[in-house]
DNA sequence: ACTCTAATAT
DNA sequence: AATATTAGAG
């Protein structure tokens, strides 16, 4: 049957000997898989006929560690009769050919429940060869489900981390030399160079969790977990190393860690980082070359808070809720609703709204007092610009000064306090914003992706979307605003004024302080439509009619 | 009870 | 270096 946890430790130089059932559905290519993975000394069994198949794990299925099944979606019969029935094993589909996606011609049902992969038919050796870690999950999936709920972490990354399986250590023909480690280090990811970078600090976190987790193991102090002792000796063994270079099986990669509240929450649900969709994800964003290391720490985490990975992915969630919320409302229990991450909690937000803050009041005074000088730089893209002209200035040819070059646009202030973050975000598919003074987010040089990280290139939400002018308003009608209220408003103005752009933030702060002198530098005043959106979307809905145009 | 900030710990 | 944790204040 199954391989426990306790079997795969026991097992010599596994995965020497692996038993694998093979049901193809023609002997030739039966006759060519067969012998591949002989040479990896795994134990071959092979089958052209499914019931013959079927009645060999039925009658000795303990046998069997794993098996691979061409599935034939055209013939009625192929294979899916043997998925069926063998779901205590942990099987693979064979995909007749590589050009389409035959998983999901499958009917639904065998979707994920009888495969544990799905493979096209030009086998790689190195795919073959990495079967055993379908095993190794397996065992893990059975003993999470004997074993607490804290344990699914584990298991779920082992999963995740099987998904990424792939093609490396294409060097060593075998694992051999006893060595049940397959996924040590010596075999070096053969990540392509540009995705390099993409690797993260998730080794650091995983390092440290380690750390504590021994630590804390011999402190002893613990629940007699017998059964998750045994795991994590086991986890501690299996290093998988894995790359990936498929078909991104639609997942993000995820190295699912798991959290939880401190005791006195007594918050038990949220040990998990993981949700399909929502989970907080470590990764490499989008990237390669992935070291997954399951160890013990995974397992641990359930005692021991862990470490958010703030992930561009999971940033970018955290931006966009915030932005939802409009900045002003954006405080930890809500972005922590809007973000709707399993297991995140509102301490993470909180702290990580913190720096976000600070990083936004560090930066965006300065951009903000260039915005209006750097105008002439900003471009027709502008998502802004779509609706409102901003500029008179025709795009010049390289502002070589200091100023920011990407496009920055003017944004909605908010008083009502410090920290008036605001958001920045440009049409999509354009570079646009790039932190002058960027707080390195993730300090991987040449690793653009980041820029956005912090970078607010999050579209507005199309349910609230924000009108991108922050020109003070002054409407036909509501003059009774003030030029006091601009000046508390855009306390920043002042901030550079002995500085060189002295001369353009004056000329700024008396355009924003005097809005109803006629603007200088071809500035435009905002429409009054955008102005009345954004005083509705501030739930400012009594105001004097006004007329439209300026 | 929650947020914010700063300081400090890991 | 990035997060977490803590503490004091609002």
């Amino acid at each position: 049957m199954v391989c426990t946890v306790n079997d795969l430790q026991q097992w010599k130089d596994f995965p020497k000997g692996l038993k694998v059932l093979l049901l193809e559905g023609d002997a030739a290519s039966a006759a060519e898989i067969k012998p591949k993975l002989e040479a990896m000394d795994y134990n071959v069994s092979a089958f052209c006929d499914e019931n013959e198949a079927l009645s060999a794990i039925s009658s000795r299925s303990e046998s069997f560690h794993i098996a691979i099944v061409e599935v034939n979606i055209n013939s009625g019969q192929g294979g899916f009769k043997f998925l069926e029935n063998a779901k205590d094993l942990p099987t693979i589909s064979l995909g007749k050919s590589g050009k389409f996606d035959f998983k999901r011609s499958l009917p639904e049902h065998h979707d994920e429940m009888h495969s544990v992969e799905f493979l096209h038919k030009p086998l790689s050796e190195e795919k073959l060869r990495n079967i055993w870690q379908h095993v190794v999950h397996k065992a893990f999936n059975a003993s999470a489900s004997v074993m607490s709920e804290s344990l699914k972490p584990v298991k779920e990354s082992v999963v995740s981390m099987l998904q990424l399986q792939t093609d490396n250590e294409q060097q060593e023909s075998t694992y051999t030399d006893d060595d049940p480690d397959p996924g040590s280090d010596k075999y070096p990811a053969p990540s392509t160079p540009q995705l390099n970078q993409g690797s993260r600090l998730m080794d650091d976190g995983d390092c440290q969790e380690q750390t504590n987790c021994s630590t804390e193991k011999e402190s002893g102090e613990h629940d007699g977990e017998g059964e998750s002792k045994s795991v994590e000796t086991t986890c501690g063994n299996l290093n998988f190393e894995s790359n990936n270079t498929n078909e991104p099986m639609n997942t993000e990669k995820t190295l699912v860690k798991n959290l939880r509240e401190d005791s006195r929450d007594g918050n038990h649900d949220s040990s998990v980082y993981k949700h399909t969709n929502d989970k907080v994800l470590s990764s490499d964003d989008g990237n390669t070359k992935s070291s997954n290391k399951v160890d013990s720490c995974t397992l641990k985490a359930h005692r021991k808070k862990m470490k958010v990975d703030w992930t561009p992915e999971l940033h970018k969630k955290f931006v966009k809720a915030v932005e939802q919320l409009g900045l002003d409302q954006a405080i930890p229990s809500r972005i922590l609703d809007l973000m709707k991450v399993e297991g995140l909690t509102r301490h993470n937000v909180a702290s990580h709204l913190q720096k976000y803050r600070m990083h936004k009041r560090q930066i965006l005074p300065k951009e903000e007092g260039r915005k209006w000088l750097n105008q002439r730089d900003q471009m027709q893209r502008s998502y802004c610009l779509q609706q409102r002209p901003i500029m008179a200035f025709p795009p010049p040819n390289h502002s070589n000064h200091t100023l920011s070059p990407a496009p920055i646009y003017p944004m909605w202030r908010q008083s009502g306090g410090q920290a008036a973050a605001m958001p920045v975000w440009g049409p999509p598919g354009y570079p646009l914003w790039h932190p002058t003074e960027s707080w390195h987010w993730k300090p991987l040089p040449g690793l653009q992706m980041h820029a956005d990280a912090w970078g607010c290139p999050v579209l507005p939400p199309p349910q609230a979307p924000l009108p991108c002018f922050s020109y003070p308003l002054n409407v036909p009608g509501m003059h009774h605003t003030s030029a006091v209220d601009y000046k508390s408003i855009m306390p920043q103005s002042s901030l550079d004024l002995h500085l060189a752009e002295e001369v353009v933030d004056k000329v700024v702060k008396e355009a924003i302080s005097k809005p109803w002198l006629p603007l200088p530098l071809g500035l435009k005043p905002p429409s009054t439509d955008s102005v009345l959106a954004e005083l509705s979307r501030k739930g400012i809905s009594t105001f004097p009619p006004c007329s439209k145009g300026s």
